[in-house]
RNA sequence: GCGCCCGUAGCUCAGUUGGAUAGAGCAUCUGCCUUCUAAGCAGAAUGUCGGGAGUUCGAAUCUCCCCGGGCGCGCCA
């Protein structure tokens, strides 16, 4: 409700603006510091003295005076040097959340075209707009994440990854967007490669033990061990494990030998054993796009083809790369301005041959790369690629779930249509990727698609560390140099890391004996469902309150937290306004009508300054999530959630709701807290964060 | 060497795209459970926003230069 007054407001403002001085710009709207001066202001008229030559106080008494009503705006204040303060119509805004029930479902972006008033408004119906996106909401978008190597199981790194691109596909199709996940499988690769000859050289098993290991309940942590024990053997015999390591990876990518067989019983188990760690905090995929269709389908050798064809690859014929297929570093000059290019001029004739920059695609064994896969993936992706893989379900989802898999056997002819171009590609891969991700879409850039390139987005995010302690408590061993540093990185090869499952569990067992402690009357069944929703709660908000750039030092004390900055918190305000609705049901207080006047009167002036401030705030998630999404960042919501659920606790302290004498107000309140629980809870759920009714 | 990111309270982090008096949580201290669940609330204390220069009505935010840290630059992924 606040996104779509706030966005009525800026358009109204920037056409005044425009009518009446004939400047065309931006108008910035901000929230006041102080309710006292409004919902939203502007400091414009700052901005429009300098082109004016005018005070800007002025000029803004001047707009104040002439602007003509903004529904839903009551009124145009001059403050300070030049601000613009709009006030907004209270029992107006109330009226909307509360009975027109705004914000609730999906319509939410229903934004007028321009301010023609409600009726454009309902004509656009719920494809809506978004200021973003404009025009493009229709579009499909894909969000690939999760994407583990599956020979092993998940650790902490992982989990933050999953929970950023499931609530980032959340937060999407909250907004109205049609969001396709994909999970990506890189079944063939080293990773796996390096599991296999764990099993079969150093553990001398055959695939058919292999077959019946991958059958026990905690396989995925066998070959974490032996994935760790693989890397120790390939550090101490380089020369051998080098040929083992190549040969081994390639009877895979051919699927030939035991190797491959293993291999596929081996990534096969571990992706069943990831998606029923990621279903424990909500996590599910439409697609599983495995590596194996890529070459066996031959996606690669279109993208070859293309690539070779259109010049973006070329064959390098001397220097070191001789043998290789490469694409040539990207000469900035296209984009970038002109400056770019004349101070390469002047650095003049220097190194044209050995440019170390280019990126090899095809190896001189003809072997492609990994980034060369990820070219065609992509294009795939677009619809560019001209093929398309088959589709069957996945045979061992978590109950309930259809997760849906790439084959290159006979596909079911009811699988959905994956392959329909997107209009935007999200791809949830950590920060240090960067790069590669940028090779890309410089591929696609090369291929002509610049419009692709540009809507290929690499959701970045900071790796999950441990602090030096936590390690410690693990039993790694530091350093004195990692001693000291505020975090130490896990590694995968050492064996190091935090396993998603090992803390889920920890987290579980810590909210079960709390609410055991707490709620002596519930059932066995429903302990169990609250402590799993708090732990979920604790972790996925754990992880989502800081920005994406920030890297995160894991320690169990944090993690285990629930109080202050947690998903909890928010969790416990829910769980406050249920309680009261139980007991207010009880006393006949939900039947009370309130009248708007009353609302008005209440949220009026000085004096009901506090309640509207809550009003404002729990009719402000729209502007949360359309923060989130043009920001790409899901932590305004985390931050959002927490906001409300703390002026919630305020209010709950300072009014008791049930006890109130005057029954008008005792009506309001209680509307005010179902208001309230009803945008923590979609807040939350686009967390991926459920509240219990008790905890 | 080149490229990207970061430096804000004792600690961990926000800071709405350049705006009004820089904010939370944790930790510390002091209070509050015969009243809708204390996983809560109220209060106290803490800042050369790494340093310097510049841009302008206005800078934690933009530019440049330093200082300190992280990551990436492989015929690995």
């Amino acid at each position: 409700m606040y996104q779509k007054l706030k966005e009525r407001l800026r358009d109204a403002l920037a056409r005044h603006i425009q009518l009446t001085y004939h400047v065309d710009l931006g108008v910035v709207l901000e929230r006041p510091p102080k309710i006292e001066m409004g919902e939203a202001a502007s400091p414009v008229c700052f901005e429009l003295a300098k082109r004016l030559k005018k005070a800007p106080r002025m000029i803004a008494q001047e707009i104040a005076n002439d602007f003509r009503k903004v529904e839903g705006v009551a009124r145009l204040e001059v403050a300070g040097a030049g601000y613009l303060n709009a006030y907004f119509e209270r029992g107006a805004f109330w009226e909307k959340m509360v009975i027109g029930n705004e914000e609730v479902a999906s319509g939410e972006w229903r934004v007028a075209s321009n301010d023609e008033g409600e009726g454009t408004e309902k004509a656009a119906g719920l494809k809506g707009k978004r200021p973003a996106l404009q025009g493009d909401s229709g579009g499909k978008i894909i969000v690939e994440h999760t994407s583990i190597n599956p020979n092993k199981a998940a650790h902490i790194g992982h989990v933050r990854n999953a929970v950023l691109g499931d609530t980032l596909v959340r937060i999407l199709r909250h907004a109205g967007h049609r969001v396709q996940i994909q999970n990506y499988i890189d079944n063939t690769g080293v990773q796996v490669a390096d599991v296999v000859i764990g099993l079969l050289w150093m553990e001398k098993r055959t695939p058919v033990s292999v077959k019946m290991m991958a059958m026990e309940p905690r396989f995925d942590y066998d070959c974490w061990d032996i994935y760790a024990k693989a890397t120790q053997f390939f550090a101490a015999d380089k020369v051998n494990a080098a040929k083992l390591r190549g040969d081994t990876l390639r009877a895979i990518e051919e699927g030939r030998g035991e190797e491959s067989e293993v291999a596929e019983v081996v990534a096969d188990a571990i992706v069943t054993f990831h998606l029923r760690t990621m279903a424990r905090l909500g996590i599910y995929y439409d697609l599983l796009a495995r590596e194996s269709e890529i070459l066996h389908l031959k996606f690669w050798d279109a993208a070859f083809e293309m690539l070779k064809k259109s010049g973006a690859i070329v064959l390098a014929t001397t220097g070191k790369m001789a043998g290789c297929w490469i694409m040539p570093a990207e000469k900035q000059e296209v984009e970038e301005a002109k400056e770019v290019k004349k101070e390469a001029a002047e650095e003049g004739e220097g190194g044209e041959e050995e440019n170390i920059q280019d990126k090899i695609i095809v190896r001189s064994n003809g072997t492609v790369t990994y980034v060369g896969k990820d070219i065609a993936y992509q294009l795939w992706k677009f619809g560019l690629l001209g093929k398309d893989f088959k589709y069957a379900k996945w045979k061992n989802a978590p109950a309930e779930e259809t997760v849906w898999a790439t084959t290159s056997m006979k596909g079911d002819p009811h699988a959905p249509n994956f392959g329909a171009a997107a209009s935007t590609v999200y791809n949830v891969i950590d920060a240090r990727q960067a790069y590669l991700q940028d090779v890309v879409a410089q591929g696609l850039r090369a291929l002509g698609h610049a419009k692709e390139a540009e809507r290929s987005i690499h959701f970045a995010y900071e790796i999950v560390a441990l602090t030096p302690r936590c390690a410690a408590d693990l039993g790694y061993e530091l350093s004195e140099e990692e001693a000291k540093k505020p975090y130490v990185e896990v590694s995968g090869r050492k064996g190091h890391g935090v396993k998603a499952d090992d803390l889920i569990d920890k987290l579980e067992a810590a909210t079960l004996a709390e609410v055991r402690e707490r709620h002596p009357e519930m059932s066995e069944e429903e302990k169990l469902k609250t402590s799993h929703a708090i732990a979920v709660g604790a972790l996925r908000f754990f992880l989502l309150k800081f920005t994406r750039n920030s890297i995160i030092a894991f320690d169990f004390a944090d993690a285990l937290s629930f109080e202050g900055e947690t998903g909890p918190y928010c969790q416990y305000a829910v769980v406050r306004i249920r309680g009261i609705r139980r007991k207010g049901l009880e006393a006949g207080a939900a039947e009370i009508a309130v009248t708007q006047e009353t609302a008005t009167a209440l949220l009026g002036g000085a004096a009901g300054n506090e309640l509207w401030e809550l009003v404002l705030l729990a009719g402000s998630l729209d502007q949360a999530a359309e923060l989130a999404i043009s920001g790409q960042e899901p932590a305004f919501v985390a931050k959002y959630a927490f906001q409300l659920a703390q002026a919630f606790n305020l209010f709950y302290h300072k009014y008791h709701i049930l006890t109130e004498a005057d029954e008008q107000k005792r009506g309001f309140l209680l509307r005010l807290t179902e208001l309230v629980e009803r945008q923590l809870v979609t807040a939350l759920s686009l967390l991926g964060i459920e509240a219990p009714e008790k905890m």
